[in-house]
DNA sequence: CGTTTGACCGAAAATGAATTTTAGTCAATT
DNA sequence: AATTGACTAAAATTCATTTTCGGTCAAACG
């Protein structure tokens, strides 16, 4: 039975050419090659190239959501969670191989779709800590707040200590990254003398 | 007396060409023209085009920084003062046509020099809120820390809410701004109840 | 004799025509 | 009915030619 699932074939070798040549590079000739398929197989499951990156994306963010499932943990604090998958999401994109790919496309090249793509992934991101600050919100763990706007600067005050800030100086270690993070977001700066 | 003073000329000139064309338009024959001299003269004082450059940038930084001292108050708090200095120096930024052509060439053509540009200019906005940031620790207002990573992560934590944040909402109100400012860096997240 | 100048130079960038590559199609094949 | 790869139109790349530009310096000037 089970004549081979060209579809799958497509979609793997896909997910390999991009993540190793990024979304210029790659060509619909070598995934079908890769694949081991007639190039006009291919448009038998996706309309266009940007469909099937469309796919591909889809299924790495997928993966990225489960890892921040699996991180939150209901016997943890906000604080804890926060910081937890917040380090788990941006450890998985920085390691990921179509992210890193699609980073230096968009560094090097300017390539429109590789920004597309790591902004939704940020968007995903932004959006997955949204649901935990409402969560914390409504049990009281912190103080009612606009969550988009929080989330979002949650993110950008990570990337600022674990990534931009490295232009400037050494980078940080991770436990002192946690202890910025924590001096904003729970104490604030004021003396408490 | 007073033959014409030419190094101010070309100065002015040079000034008035890269805020009008930024760096890369701006020829070093098109500032003798405006400046009314022949090229050469440019050479007798400054030895290239990144030396002129360099000069313009200096003054502008250097009314930045005018304007900065100008706003700090001695009897206003650490929180007013810090609020009040970084909108002044990001609302002189953002209307300074020179800034403002060196964002957009760093936008549109990834001019290197535009860059530098405006991360020498970032550098000195860190570097006076460091020094902002030094006082009121030894005032005793802010806990100890260290001052180059909380300023560094200040200014970012400005940005995100007052510019970057656009993309993904309306922009905030000024005032929103400050609140979220201060819920971050005075009081933090944790809830009070 | 010191200052100013613009014609001049080589290097770098812009141009555009010729060539190659690529996304997407579809008639032939399995 | 599913699969294919030769084909096409459009986009990208190449490359020789032309133009522009930063910087120099011998001549002109005062």
């Amino acid at each position: 039975m089970a004549a081979v699932d060209r579809r799958r074939l497509v979609l793997d070798a896909a997910a390999k050419s991009f993540a190793l040549f990024g979304y210029k590079a790659t060509t619909m000739d070598q995934v079908a090659k890769i694949a081991n398929v007639g190039k006009g197989t291919i448009y038998t499951f996706f309309t266009n190239k940007d469909e099937l990156f469309d796919e591909i994306l889809h299924s790495a963010i997928t993966d990225m959501r489960k890892i921040a499932e699996r991180t939150i943990r209901d016997d943890r604090d906000f604080f804890d969670n926060l910081y937890r998958v917040l380090d788990a999401l941006l450890d998985f994109r920085d390691e990921h191989a179509l992210f890193i790919k699609l980073s230096q496309e968009k560094r090097d090249l300017g390539t429109p779709k590789a920004d597309y793509g790591l902004a939704k992934v940020e968007n995903v991101i932004v959006s997955y800590i949204q649901g935990v600050v409402e969560q914390a919100i409504r049990n009281d763990e912190i103080r009612p707040c606009d969550a988009q706007v929080v989330s979002y600067v949650m993110l950008r005050l990570y990337t600022s200590l674990a990534g931009d800030f490295n232009q400037l100086r050494e980078p940080l270690p991770k436990e002192q990254i946690k202890e910025y993070m924590l001096l904003f977001l729970e104490q604030g700066l004021r003396s408490s003398g």
